[in-house]
DNA sequence: GAGATATGATTGACACGTCAATGAGATGGA
DNA sequence: TCCATCTCATTGACGTGTCAATCATATCTC
C-alpha cells in the first residue's frame, strides 16, 4: 500500500518521500558548501573568480583561442546579458579583449590578452588540486561510477531526448 | 599500476583522472541546471525567490516560530550580513518583521507576518511538487541509496570528525 | 533596394552576496 | 565603577546575476 502507484503503466501520483527530500536539500546544501569552499581558495590564490576562471577555461579550450560573445555564452551555458556584463568587467582588469569580428559587423570576437592567458595558466594547478582535495579524494571509484551513473540519469530527465518515432512515450511526464 | 598510489598509507599524489574531473563538472553542472530551474519555477509561481522559501522555512520550523537573527543566520548557514540585508529586502515586501529581543538589546527576533505565513503556507506544495518532478521522479531507490552515501561521505571529508584520541589519524590528509 | 523582421550584443535598473567598517549593547577584570 | 573587549546586528561599497529595453547590423521578402 506504501507505494500508491502500482500499476505497472500508471502515474506515479505519490508524494515524495521525506527520505528524497533530505537527499535533494544534502546534495544542494554538500554542493553549495564545494562551490563556496573552492571559489573562495581560488580567487584568494589567483584572483579570478569561478566566473572568471569559466570564461577563461571556455576561451583557452576554443579553436583559435577566441570565440564570437554568443558562441562563448553558449559554450559556458550563460545569459547574454550576464556574459556582456562579465566582459565589461574582465576587460577593465586587463583578462581579456573583445575585437570586431570581421565577418559580422554587429559581433566581437573575444579573447584572452597576454597576462589574461598567464594567469589563468598559473591558475589552473591550484584549482585542480583543491577539486581533487575537496572532492576527488573522498570518493571511492565505485562511488565515482554510481555518481557518473545518476547524474547522467538527471541529465537525460531534464533534457529527454526527442524520440526518433515520437509515437508512445512510456515516461508518464506528459498529460 | 594505473593507480599510482599502493602501498597502504601511502599519500595518494597522482594527479586527478580525467574522469573525475568530468564527474565534477557534470556535478556543479546538474546541480546549477536544477537550481536554476527550480528557483525560476518557485519564483514565478509563489513571488518567492529561493532564499526567500530558506527563510521563511527556517522561521515556519522555529520553536515559536521566531528566531533571533544569528540563530536564523546559523540555521540556514548564511553571513549575518546577507541576511540582515536580506531581511531589509523581505520585511519591505511584508513578509517578515523584526521585533526588539526581550533579553538582549542589541537583538532582534525575526518572525513571519501573517501575509508572509500564506504566502509560504500555498508555496509549499508547488515548490514540493516541482523538485519531484524535476528531481525524486528521475532516480531509483538504489540511485537514492547510492547518492546518500556519496553525500555523506563527502560531508565528511569536508567535516571529519575530530577524534576522540587524536593521535594517529589514518586520512593523510595533513602534510 | 526598401521596409519589415531577426539576430548579436550592450545597457540600465534592480535584486543579490561578500567584505570591511561601524554602532550599540553586553561582559568581565582592575 | 570604569574601561577594554566581545558579540549582535546593520551599513556601505562594490562585484555579480536577471530581466526588459535598446541599438546596430544582417537577412528576408516583395
Amino acid at each position: 500500500m506504501r507505494d500508491g502507484a502500482r500499476a505497472t503503466g500508471a502515474v506515479a501520483r505519490r508524494r515524495m518521500a521525506v527520505g528524497e527530500l533530505a537527499i535533494w536539500r544534502a546534495l544542494i546544501d554538500t554542493t553549495a558548501e564545494l562551490r563556496r569552499i573552492l571559489g573562495t581558495q581560488l580567487l584568494q590564490e589567483t584572483g579570478l573568480s569561478p566566473a572568471d576562471y569559466q570564461v577563461m577555461l571556455a576561451l583557452s579550450e576554443a579553436n583559435g583561442r577566441r570565440l564570437r560573445s554568443s558562441e562563448l555564452a553558449a559554450a559556458i551555458d550563460w545569459e547574454r546579458s550576464r556574459l556582456s556584463h562579465h566582459l565589461g568587467r574582465m576587460e577593465g582588469r586587463g583578462l581579456i579583449r573583445r575585437d570586431d569580428c570581421p565577418t559580422d559587423n554587429r559581433g566581437a570576437e573575444v579573447s584572452l590578452t597576454g597576462e589574461g592567458a598567464e594567469m589563468f595558466r598559473r591558475a589552473t594547478a591550484p584549482h585542480m588540486r583543491a577539486i581533487k582535495k575537496h572532492f576527488a579524494d573522498a570518493l571511492t571509484p565505485e562511488q565515482f561510477e554510481a555518481l557518473d551513473d545518476i547524474l547522467r540519469t538527471l541529465q537525460s530527465h531534464l533534457h529527454p531526448e526527442p524520440a526518433v518515432a515520437p509515437a508512445a512515450s512510456t515516461k508518464g511526464e506528459s498529460s
